[in-house]
RNA sequence: GGUCGCGUAGCUCAGUUGGUUAGAGCGCAGCAUUCACAUUGCUGAAGUCACAGGUUCAAGUCCUGUCGCGACCA
């Protein structure tokens, strides 16, 4: 057996484990039927992206699921892999391009350009995954996915088509959210309404029919003047009535249009006048259809000002919105322009104002979307916290049309060919299909590839081998519906919500409506995990630009792998945001070097024994030589055992952690080891105490794994539980009860009156320490006490623990005397303490001191009194309460009477 | 504007069907280093549970309202 060094050093330990865990195959996903199955998808990551601090935590969560079922022996898989990320990765290699050779895409050519991102991403990408195994994730490599795989692409692409076929995929032309830096469309989803500053203009315009007469219009963007094709006023609006079918004067380019009556105006808002621009508001799209109104684009796809703009031509938006104030003043048309605040679209990659526009895209009507909120409110799905539920039934209830064309090179290719020069509104002169068509030189394909989200919602799917509808293999039907999903609410729409309509409408044969259980056997997942998002100390969210990220690999390095993953876990309240606090997080380092030494110690007192197996450990202990503090921690083990299943499996990861850290810092290693080191020194009782130690130590270790698997695969070792070629993941934690059952085979009997008596005594150490930390004895071995016992049981509990008392509080005699006297002490629930004092007491303080605690119990007696005179209480609470109240009153009277008589002869 | 969440010790948070004197970690103060661990131990101080009403024998916990903060949606 190996010597444990003095303090844990993590580097040297999880690099070896990690490489012999995957050496071994530890792992890998096998398809087992005669096992539980229990599947987790990683939620792709960003092919360019880094670790930051949100995956830290995400995949701890993931990896304490998926190591927990190995434990509990299900056949396990977590499955890595990344998505392509199209505008974040296209835009990163064209700025390379750029940079490097000064060029742009179009210079490349399409089939070159794609070329040079797949050699990027070969070489650049998946960067995260090497990270993650850092981490110490325990991902199933060999099958790792990338969107751009080709299995992968052909079930995203098989899937238009289907749903084409199916008729939830067309193809219109549409008001789309237009991102002018990466000059694609973007999906509702991907746009960030941002409150921004800008002003409100007020303009005036002449009407036409009566000369002299103005319509006061306010608008916050004057630069799409030139595009508008009207202005409108509420058809009941009595300022404006009867100006419908008049018209004005717009201003530059200087032309008559008409004024239309439509209730999509708001009457309170501005002066109650809406200029109309069919071409760059979706609201003035809409009214503009219902009047017959010319759509007007003044935009280039970059964002500036086209032919059409008149006089703001080929200026860029921003600065074509000042030209336009200043033109409108020149012609004497701007009454006001104040100060305003709204709310603006922004692009969620490039982060600017995103351009409403007109354009041709295709789209997805989402399908499945009743049985998507059956799902979870039927509790097939449920949520974790359950709230988000509402936030995902709302956006369910309000679901838009999904854009899934993207004007990227860098993607999957959507699969449609037109016919050249025909009509593209006919659907005889489309083709929908993996294959191009067999007289290729008569079509031409669509340019656009599809949103990365329209790959990545088929995760769950295609990963393992989904290709199409109907079509299934083992692992499908093995490890689908994956057993949970760990996330983050902030993509709740984009990916949660859209993986389950895609489950529900894709796994199976063609269903119109689904029944309940379909449902089951059709979503994703059981269970979604939404983790909070981890802000710094300050609250703010973490960001490269802000620079208050620490780097993840630099934590790792810091505090180990166990003991960030540990920290972190304390630290996260259930689905609240985090604030990362540093150094919080190395209450995990601490913990886990807490535990190194608790193994150090153990293996310092004494040879080990035969550990080989939990039957082993308790055949070793002697059940005649078990005191309180052996029932007692046993006993705490049991519960222990109970509380992390439970924890774990409602998920309540901090409690999990918290539970952990309190068992082993407090109750074994605080009060436990300690007690127990007289007993060390008996060669008579020492093989039975140290038996006691390692069935703690093998039991919590287990439970620790999927939290702080390095360590604990470590001492698991090093304290010879298991064979080298054997993994702690082989071993089953069991119940509390199985626990238990051990041990009474073995003629121990845990009772919860042995656990009582230990809190006594804890109480009562805890007590005499503070008594000699007052009077400035704390560091004597060698003070005398004299105890006034509560009763004869106490009297009992005291003498039986004599030496171990002595040895915790430090004391070289316990005597017991009827009567304090006229002496001062401190008052337990065993008695009254008194210290022989040696020195003089400090009688100023000590009056304080229980004129304080006098003013509290006082306090207590008047509320137990008024509570039992209480004739309602009294009658109407349970008896259980009713006694606690009696019993507690009484006691809070002894003590009241004690502590005034202390003070009484304090003078 | 709508929805959801939060407000408990200096800080960050627990507090699970309402029930005995509200807890933890960090921080702070004092003491301790031949003792497994200073990544430690012991002790201590510190709270009108945001505010105001209500229900109840009993409210940090349930209800209503107010204020403050945050997120999402419009």
């Amino acid at each position: 057996m190996a010597e444990i060094p003095k303090s844990y050093e993590p580097q040297g330990v999880e690099q070896q484990w990690y490489d012999r865990w995957v050496e071994a195959g530890c792992f890998r996903g096998k398809v087992d039927p005669t096992r539980g199955a229990f599947a987790v998808m990683i939620p792709p990551p960003n092919v360019t992206g880094v670790l930051h601090m949100g995956h830290l935590l995400n995949n701890t969560l993931q990896d304490i699921m998926v190591r927990r079922a190995r434990q509990e022996g299900k056949s396990a898989l977590w499955l890595p892999g990344t998505d392509h990320a199209g505008i974040a990765t296209q835009s990163r290699v064209e700025k390379e391009l750029k940079q490097k050779e000064g060029k742009t895409r179009h210079d490349l050519g399409r089939e070159k350009f794609i070329q040079v991102a797949a050699d990027w991403r070969d070489k650049h990408g998946g960067i995260i995954l090497g990270q993650l195994r850092k981490l110490g994730a325990s991902c199933d490599w060999d099958r790792t996915v990338h969107t751009l795989d080709a299995g992968y692409s052909q079930a995203v692409l098989q899937t238009f088509v289907t749903l084409y076929e199916r008729g939830y995929v067309y193809r219109g032309k549409r008001m789309v959210n237009w991102c002018p830096v990466s000059q694609t469309g973007l999906s509702d989803e991907e746009v960030i309404m941002k409150p921004s500053k800008g002003s409100l203009y007020r303009m005036r315009y002449e009407v036409a029919e009566l000369p002299g007469t103005y319509l006061e219009i306010s608008t916050t963007r004057p630069e799409t003047i030139p595009g508008d094709a009207a202005v409108a006023v509420h058809p009941e609006d009595e300022r404006y009535q009867h100006l419908i079918g008049k018209h004005v004067w717009r201003p530059f380019p200087r032309a008559q249009i008409p004024i239309v009556g439509d209730t999509a105006v708001e009457k309170a808002f501005g002066t109650g006048v809406l200029k109309v621009t069919p071409a760059h508001d979706r609201t003035d799209f809409d009214i503009g259809k219902r009047h017959d109104l010319p759509v007007l684009d003044v935009m280039n796809p970059d964002g500036t000002m086209n032919a059409a703009a008149g006089p703001l031509a080929g200026v860029e938006r921003f600065k074509a919105r000042a030209l336009a104030e200043k033109l409108l003043e020149e012609l004497g048309a701007l009454v006001k322009t104040e100060p305003y605040e709204n709310n603006v679209g922004y692009s969620e990659r490039a982060d600017v104002p995103i351009e409403p526009r007109l354009s041709e895209q295709w789209f997805i009507r989402y399908p499945k979307v009743e049985e998507a909120k059956r799902a979870v409110t039927a509790g097939i799905i449920k949520f974790h916290p359950e709230r988000w539920t509402k936030t995902y039934l709302h956006w369910l209830e309000n679901i838009q049309d999904w854009c899934v064309s993207r004007q990227l090179w860098w993607g999957h290719r959507i699969p449609v060919w037109y016919r050249k020069g025909a009509d593209r509104n006919d659907p005889r002169n489309l083709h929908v299909s993996l294959t191009a068509p067999g007289d290729a030189a008569a079509w031409e394909q669509d340019p656009d590839v599809l949103d990365t989200w329209a790959s990545s919602w088929l995760w769950c799917l295609a990963t393992i081998g989904w290709r199409k509808p109907g079509e299934t293999n083992e692992e499908l039907k093995h490890w689908y519906p994956t057993g949970a999903l760990a996330t983050g609410p902030d993509i709740i729409f984009l990916w949660v919500a859209r993986m389950i309509i895609a489950g529900l409408e894709l796994h199976g044969p063609e269903k119109k409506t689904l029944t309940d259980d379909e449902i089951r056997q059709r979503v994703p997942f059981r269970r979604v995990y939404f983790n909070g998002i981890i802000r710094d100390k300050l609250g703010r969210k973490m960001s490269k630009s802000l620079g208050n990220s620490p780097e993840p690999l630099d934590l790792i390095a810091k505090f180990g792998a166990d003991g960030l993953r540990f920290g972190l876990l304390s630290i996260a309240p259930k689905g609240q945001d985090i604030l990362f606090d540093e150094d919080r997080v190395g209450q995990g380092r601490n913990f886990c070097n807490k535990l190194w030494n608790a193994a150090r110690f153990r293996q310092m007192s004494g040879p080990m024994a035969d550990n080989s197996t939990l039957a082993a450990v308790v055949v070793r202990l002697n059940p005649a030589q078990l005191d309180d503090d052996d029932y007692a921690i046993l006993q705490g083990l049991a519960e222990l055992t109970d509380g992390t299943t439970k924890h774990l499996d409602e998920h309540e990861f901090t409690a999990y952690a918290q539970g952990l850290y309190a068992f082993f810092w407090g109750d074994f290693c605080d009060w436990y080891v300690e007690a127990s080191k007289v007993r060390l020194k008996d060669p008579a009782l020492v093989g039975n105490c140290l038996a006691v130690q390692d069935l703690v130590l093998r039991q919590f270790l287990l439970l620790l794994h999927p939290v702080a698997p390095f360590i604990s695969e470590e001492l698991w070792h090093l304290l010879g539980y298991g064979p080298e070629q054997d993994f702690i993941q082989n071993h089953h934690t069991g119940s509390g009860g199985d626990l238990l059952r051990v041990l009474r085979e073995h003629s121990i009997k845990l009772s919860a009156a042995k656990v009582g008596d230990v809190a006594l005594l804890r109480e009562f150490v805890a007590s005499v320490r503070g008594l000699k930390s007052q009077a400035n004895q704390a560091t004597r071995r060698d003070a005398v006490i004299t105890v006034v016992a509560k009763d004869a049981t106490a009297k009992k509990i005291l003498q039986a623990n004599r030496d171990k008392l002595s040895n915790m509080a430090g004391l070289a005699e316990i005597a017991f005397a009827d009567d304090a006297g006229d002496r001062t002490g401190v008052l337990t629930a065993l008695g009254t303490v008194m210290l022989e004092l040696s020195g003089s007491v400090d009688v100023a303080g000590e009056k304080v001191r229980l004129g304080k605690e006098l003013a509290k119990l006082e306090q207590a007696v008047a509320a137990g009194e008024a509570k039992l005179t209480n004739e309602a209480f009294v009658s109407k609470a349970p008896p259980k309460i009713l006694d606690g109240a009696r019993k507690q009153l009484d006691e809070a009277k002894a003590k009241r009477d004690e502590i005034a008589r202390m003070l009484t002869t304090l003078g």
